[in-house]
DNA sequence: AAATCCACCAACCGCTATAAT
DNA sequence: CATTATAGCGGTTGGTGGATT
């Protein structure tokens, strides 16, 4: 029954790559290319289970992995995916081309975290005792305000909608979670970002990129009488690029959006996060490393 | 100079969804 | 259809090197 096992656990090597076995393995997929990674190891001669195999290949071997220190457009987009889907740590990766999963959550948590909850303190949160009404958040700028309260609302929300599914359907797992995004921007979480575009303005046309899959068979194509078209494959640092570059609006992004069928709930998941990519007022990542300029302090 | 602390990051672990048998 | 492995993901760990005491 089931299928062979991928290799004899008591047999494989763990621990640190040495370069020749990286030069085996980058050998191997040069002349046969990326295949299955069950009997890699065996016929490129690796003592590797094909896990580790494919760990060293996506994070280290890969020829168009990028290395260096991240750019500040590179941080913005982290912290800018972050706050709006949480640890997505592959999906992130896929819109920071060169980078991986591994890197960017690594990046995550020894710099930008630290960078985030170093500010965080500093935050004048007041929150009624109804845990309903909207978090006021001082902050000077509306990029900070925006990005916390997205964080804030997020984390809140999550909660709650994971006890009200625990209600109604206790059986009901982490599949529902990406109707998080939907839901959020439909209640009154939503509603203090849509009064927060509304105060602010557009400052830039979106940069909406394509949505991860969980989201666009989740949240955008809920109604399976919709038929979804195909996205154009745009890239975030692309998006991000072109803002920094002439804060115009993105027409194959548009087109994004166009494609979506045309029913009220694919426009308010389009419009919700077409606003939550944008920052209102300009520079997303003003905050960080200047955490004076951007909090009212007492 | 030695000991300790700390930051970084590669690699592993455990889980879930999917595919193969 | 049931069972089992694989692929992929996020969380965590442990080794290493630099900074500090």
């Amino acid at each position: 029954m089931g299928r062979v096992p991928c290799c004899d656990k008591d047999e494989v090597k763990k621990g640190p790559w040495t370069p020749e076995e990286d030069q085996l393995l980058v050998q191997y997929i040069q002349k046969h290319g990326l295949g299955c990674w069950r009997s890699l190891p065996k016929n490129a001669g690796l003592l590797r289970c094909g896990k580790s195999c494919r760990l060293r290949w996506t994070n280290y071997l890969r020829p168009d992995i990028k290395r260096g220190p991240f750019s500040p457009a590179e941080e913005a987009t982290i912290v800018h995916l972050h706050g709006m889907l949480g640890n997505k740590w592959a999906y992130m990766a896929s819109q920071l081309p060169g980078r991986t999963d591994n890197e960017i959550k690594n990046f995550w948590n020894t710099h930008l975290k630290k960078r985030l909850t170093s500010i965080g303190p500093k935050l004048q949160i007041n929150q009624s005792s109804s845990s309903s009404e909207p978090i006021n958040i001082k902050c000077k700028s509306p990029s900070a305000r925006h990005m916390v309260q997205w964080e804030s609302a997020r984390v809140e929300a999550e909660a709650r909608l994971s006890k009200q599914s625990l209600l109604i359907k206790p059986t009901s797992t982490a599949k529902s979670r990406p109707d998080i995004f939907l839901q959020l921007w439909k209640s009154e979480v939503g509603e203090t970002f849509r009064i927060t575009e509304e105060k602010y303005g557009k400052t830039c046309e979106s940069l909406v990129s394509d949505t991860p899959p969980s989201i666009k068979n989740e949240s955008v194509f809920l109604d399976d009488t919709v038929s979804p078209k195909p996205f154009k494959t745009t890239t975030f640092m692309d998006t991000t690029q072109e803002q920094e570059d002439t804060c115009k609006p993105n027409e194959d992004v548009m087109t994004v959006s166009d494609s979506i069928g045309s029913n009220e709930f694919a426009d308010s998941t389009d419009t919700a996060l077409k606003l939550l990519l944008d920052f209102p007022g300009g520079n997303d990542m003003e905050f960080i490393g200047e955490e004076s300029e951007f909090f009212q302090l007492p």
